[in-house]
DNA sequence: AGTGTATAGTTGCTTTTTACAACTAAAAGA
DNA sequence: TCTTTTAGTTGTAAAAAGCAACTATACACT
């Protein structure tokens, strides 16, 4: 049969034996090492502002695109960072103070010419907030909630960086429409018509009330504040949470639903 | 903190000259530098073969993990691999001689303790072929397809190869369930029985034929190639080849049909 | 040729889900 | 009280999916 005969002991790390095959993996690890791209984390911050989505930028102090607007984020640290995703929190916990909004991610970038300095690598991370829960920090760097328009901002970006925000914005639009996603980007306790408003904004397009509320409650996904409303110009709206168990989808007939 | 700032030389290294009274920022980031983690690209490698979901696995020729069976992949090249993406396509051809079925970024995976050599980043890509078109190349390595039962094999894998395994079926499960992704599981011509029986051995239910045929033919991604077809016991099969334009899915009611 | 059987493909009806529009509800202000 | 504004519901028609029975076309066997 078929087993792991020989599992490595976490912690030793190879150095010690004089073995020859073992030594000739060392020599080409170490090769290997200095070859080695930089590894970057990229972090796409989004949220809800003045009936627009928002984008958070940093203006970059150094070079190269010095004084460009770019997506915040940098190198890995590998003796803080006990992974690709602790090192994204830190980062978003750096830039905005938030701890656990909404963190996913999104896709990797990596090649020989997307930065002057050479090969690198980047992967990047999404994250949704209320706009409310954020005081930017912006450590050394002057940053900035900027609107986005279509599936980019009005200006250059540094780096591949318009085509990262594209296509998170892309995502951010697809998954939309099959999850609550957009909660992430409302405060702890919404309305529905709140909730409608943000899909219509990052959709860019009006949906029907009733068809709205049918396919958000359904999925059995929100949690009715019974007493607790919201006042406005008319009616008071109902307050909801989101509760997050399962992963429910809005789509009742997915094509395995043909199953007999 | 490590920012995104001094142009890394890419042939000049880490060990130089120890501590100056160069600032305590250049001293860091020069450790930072030499501690780069390590960057691979791994594969999981999908067909469909004796009505079974197979992945190719390697058998390790080299600590750590030796002779134990992993996801095929290993270190990125700088200087021979123009991106991330090339470097997948480059061991997609060398493990299997195909060249372009489909081929998808997956995610990205690192932390300190996923190989006990220490930090490293695995981009993770999956590709789908058609078993037919396959010739195992296996340069050194032996490399056998192996059944995927449920979201994983019969055996331990690697390093958190299981885990990716898992995560790359649930991801070819949703994927079949919007999309005419599992034609690449298939000969350029194949018949729409096949495409059904495809898409049952994955989500490992039975389909209601008329409702898999309205859906997949309405969604009009299929080219009917007239006057051909395919022999067997019973009446022959209409042959279909796929076509690409756009990216229609199954679902004619998304969210943002709710449009008014 | 005639019959059975195996697989491919279609059709018709029922049920479920959605779209759309009109309706009621609850607040504020004149 | 009446108008305005926003919230939320209901009823109906249309669309899509589920389900089952039907037809079609091949081969094998007698």
């Amino acid at each position: 049969m078929i087993g792991c005969d020989d599992p490595a002991e976490p912690g030793k790390v190879g150095l010690t034996t004089a073995a020859s095959d073992e030594a000739e993996f060392l020599r080409r690890y170490d090769a290997a090492r200095y070859e080695k791209p930089s590894f970057t984390v990229d972090l796409v911050i989004f949220t809800v502002r003045d009936e627009h989505l928002h984008v958070l930028l940093v203006k970059r102090a150094e070079h190269p695109f010095k004084g460009c607007w770019a997506l915040p984020g940098g190198f890995l640290d590998p003796r803080r960072d006990a992974s690709v995703d602790a090192c994204a929190a830190r980062k978003l916990i750096q830039e905005t103070g938030v701890r656990a909004p909404y963190l996913e991610q999104l896709k990797t970038y990596g090649s020989r010419d997307r930065d002057p300095r050479g090969w690198t690598a980047t992967t990047v991370y999404f994250a949704l907030m209320a706009s409310e829960s954020v005081r930017l920090l912006g450590n050394q760097a002057e940053a900035s909630w900027v609107g986005v328009r279509g599936d980019q901002v009005d200006f250059e970006l540094a780096f591949d960086h318009a085509q990262i925000l594209a296509d998170a914005v892309e995502r951010l639009r697809s998954k939309l429409e099959y999850t609550h996603i957009a909660v992430h980007l409302l405060p702890e306790e919404f309305t529905l018509p709140e909730l409608q408003r943000t899909y219509e904004i990052i959709l860019q397009q009006p949906l029907d009330k009733s068809s709205f509320r049918r396919r958000v409650i359904q999925a059995d996904m929100l949690e009715e504040l019974t007493g607790k409303q919201r006042d406005g110009f008319g009616r008071p709206a109902q307050l909801y949470r989101f509760r997050d168990y399962g992963r429910r989808t809005f789509f009742p007939r997915s094509i395995s639903r043909h199953a007999r």
